[in-house]
DNA sequence: TATTGTTATACTCTATAACTATA
DNA sequence: TATAGTTATAGAGTATAACAATA
């Protein structure tokens, strides 16, 4: 039997999916730090540049439970990033708005993210850029 | 102004890769969660699956304090995933191997990450498959 | 009754600082 | 003294269960 008859064969291409996902990761893990943030505030963010979502709509886009959503919104509320508002059609629902600074925290993370990968992406050829982007694209969400 | 100032322009390759990144970390959340596993746990389960390191190292590839891989091995440990060893050589360090229960699951969870993914690529042509690899092979480690 | 959100509780994950044991 | 690892502590993130307010 071979030295190792723990690693199961894997495709290449999904080492390389794995890899990838990693390496974006632990870019957006750095970028978020330094603005003493975690991945999922930082999330949160991004959702609410383009968005004033309910409380139910984040814990479905980030796949969360409500009350763990209750939570993100308190610390991100406390920090001045988001700011609550009751909804004047149904007094149950709760909407989540960026404030000026959460947009401008955005705005940095976004740019420093975008420069970071751009530079991790600097020997990648037209065609594969392509090809990634077309991989996006027409992956189903799982 | 446009409706929305608040998000920048950024690359559709960035954008590419970061979606592709959380649609992947969402099928090992997804996969690890079926074991009761955190992704750090089916991380630390991956690394231990070909090498039996230190407390020091496993900490250095996480990129985690040694307080936090201590904690980390605690709690597999107590699952009977892993097992501590004292180095024969320096016995100041400790190694960390997996028992044959974290084998078996660290094989599992492998087997199904690698079915998962499988099927989200089932449309992506040969080529794309080809580039995806030579982007993950170049990418250098941020 | 059903839905929205919060609270109480418990656990994992993580870091910092202080410590112990060994080299 | 320097290094490897642990412990104490604190905080973020997460889920489950029970709850209040509103529909």
């Amino acid at each position: 039997m071979a030295e190792n008859s723990h690693r199961a064969p894997t495709s290449p291409t999904v080492d390389a999916l794995v890899q990838l996902s990693f390496t974006v990761q632990l870019v957006l893990t750095r970028v978020a730090a330094q603005h003493d943030l975690s991945v999922t505030q930082l999330r949160l963010l991004g959702i609410l540049r383009d968005r004033t979502p309910t409380m139910a709509a984040i814990a479905a886009f980030l796949e969360l439970d409500r009350s763990s959503v209750s939570g993100l919104i308190d610390r991100a509320e406390r920090r001045g990033l988001v700011a609550r508002h009751t909804s004047e059609k149904d007094a149950r629902v709760t909407l989540v708005e960026a404030t000026p600074a959460g947009f401008a925290v955005a705005r940095q993370i976004a740019a420093t993210v975008s420069d970071s990968l751009e530079t991790l992406l600097a020997a990648a050829s037209p065609v594969d850029r392509a090809s990634l982007e077309k991989l996006a694209a027409t992956l189903p969400q799982p």
